[in-house]
RNA sequence: GCCCCCAUCGUCUAGCGGCCUAGGACACUGGCCUUUCACGCCAGCAGCACGGGUUCGAAUCCCGUUGGGGGUGCCA
């Protein structure tokens, strides 16, 4: 049996920040690498930090990156009489002092406080640097250190695998722990920042740090459990993008890299990417469904005509987010023309040709891609141009936009009917702006 | 100010004294493929902050400088 424990101990502020996400992660990779124990400590130490819903944010941020605890959460909120005893005995031991009500901790004017930390080696502060630290506030609650101390403490934990932030509250909890009683210390693991493009630790106010604002763009917990393992860390075999398992037995809390490390949006999306490519079409259809159910025209659209389609945006799409932006000409009865796409191909001698041409020779074609494929093909010959021009027109009447999924298997889709509806109305806006003087 | 940490391509990283004329990925650029876009493939651009040591030999070890960051609450 192993004694190994580790714990992630998240301050419940809100949304989970992407760094507590990555400290959460690389808490059960090492866990699971050590085969150890992870357990989960909510450090709601004031009320304000105990709200219901607080909590629940952090179960649902850490389920859906699916990082498993062991045993039920330990709440700080419930373990009151255990810090008060610790300073009580602090305090009868002449190892702390009441200053205006508050209870300070006497640390010693010589001699260093050090550790050998497994991502940093030694870290080592004079203790004279350090001053006379509160352990019990004036209103009698007990700070951080306090609560930190005796619950790594008490808890049995072994590994203390937290961000390069608190390093400095280390050798003051190494102290707490000694006056305690322990005669051992665990190992810490001090993790380098994630920070922004200003090389400045995410925060609130100024980054989007919040992990439910990226599940919401459309990214998936795969990719981003993936990619936030990335900040600090990089496989030996230089293969980045595998399945958890792998990283799981690859990683190392002694190779993490001490630097600080910039959130990449665009790699954390191309990653994304690779992950949706990935995916089978129904598992793909299945998680495009919720963006497309917030649209207007989303509502009625049935799981199998979405099957339908689905697979044609699948490898153009980064984050789920975009699904709905490519899809609604399928769906919407008159779809917009974008204006940019419209002046760009309409205004050519030939788009007109094109589009009566087509819509002629879509009345009689058999109605599969492949033959649409082979009718436009021919009708673009006969007018000197290659598919990927002769495509354009057709593309922006159907679609309303130059740039889009397969158009033949759209074409497809949307059935006879309504390719001749969509031709005809742009040869009526064509008919519209033509100027008066043209013959 | 004081304390602590950090320093390889623009970014994330591999490298842990000779295998490095420094490898991969994202981004970017060019090309191929091609029904647009995308995917895929090929190619290119681009880095060991600086200065001293140590060593036969340093991106790798030591010291310093510079630069960056974090902390400095009766927040966590």
């Amino acid at each position: 049996m192993s004694n190994t424990r580790l714990r992630f101990a998240p301050a419940p502020t809100g949304s989970l920040h992407l760094g507590s996400a990555r400290t959460a992660l690389f808490n059960w990779l090492a866990a699971r690498g050590l085969g150890g124990e992870l357990i989960l400590r909510i450090e709601d130490t004031n009320a304000e930090l105990s709200k219901p819903e607080l909590i629940d944010n952090i179960y649902r941020s850490l389920d859906w990156l699916q990082i498993e605890f062991d045993g039920e959460p330990v709440r700080q909120s419930e373990r009151t009489d255990l810090y008060n005893d610790a300073v009580e005995q602090w305090l009868s031991d002449d190892l702390a002092y009441v200053d205006d009500g508050a209870v300070r901790f006497r640390v010693p004017t010589e001699g260093v406080t050090s550790w050998y930390d497994l991502v940093r080696g030694n870290v080592s502060f004079e203790n004279e640097h350090i001053e006379d630290f509160v352990v019990r506030r004036a209103d009698g609650t007990a700070t951080f250190f306090t609560a930190n101390a005796v619950d790594d403490f008490e808890l049995g934990i072994t590994h203390v695998v937290r961000g390069e932030d608190l390093i400095n509250v280390t050798p003051k909890v190494l102290m707490l722990r000694r006056a305690l009683g322990a005669s051992d210390t665990p190992e810490f693991a001090h993790l380098p920042l994630i920070v922004n493009e200003q090389r400045k630790k995410l925060s609130k106010r100024r980054d989007d740090v919040a992990l439910e604002s990226y599940r919401e763009r459309g990214v998936l917990a795969p990719a981003m459990i993936n990619y936030l393992a990335l900040l600090g860390w990089g496989p030996p075999d230089d293969i980045e993008v595998r399945p958890i398992e792998e990283i799981i037995s690859l990683f190392e809390l002694t190779d993490v890299n001490p630097s600080s490390a910039m959130f990449d949006l665009k790699k954390l999306e191309a990653i994304n990417a690779e992950y949706i490519r990935a995916m089978s079409p129904e598992d793909f259809s299945h998680a495009l469904t919720p963006w497309i159910k917030e649209e207007s025209w989303g509502a009625v659209v049935g799981a199998d005509e979405l099957l339908k389609v689905a697979p044609l945006i699948q490898e153009r799409t980064k984050v789920l987010s975009e699904g709905p932006a490519q899809l609604d000409f399928f769906f919407l009865t008159n779809p917009e023309f974008d204006e940019a796409a419209w002046t760009k191909v309409m205004r050519s001698d030939e788009a007109p040709l094109i589009l009566s041409a087509v819509k002629t020779a879509v009345a009689e074609v058999k109605w599969d891609s492949t033959a649409l494929h082979e009718m436009l093909r021919s009708i673009g010959e006969q007018h000197g141009m290659k598919l990927g021009k002769a495509q354009a027109p057709l593309r922006v009447a159907i679609t309303g936009r130059s740039v889009g999924p397969p158009l033949f298997e759209s074409m497809q889709f949307l059935g006879r009917e309504t390719v001749v509806q969509r031709i005809t109305a742009a040869q009526q806006k064509l008919d519209t702006n033509k100027p008066i003087d043209s013959p």
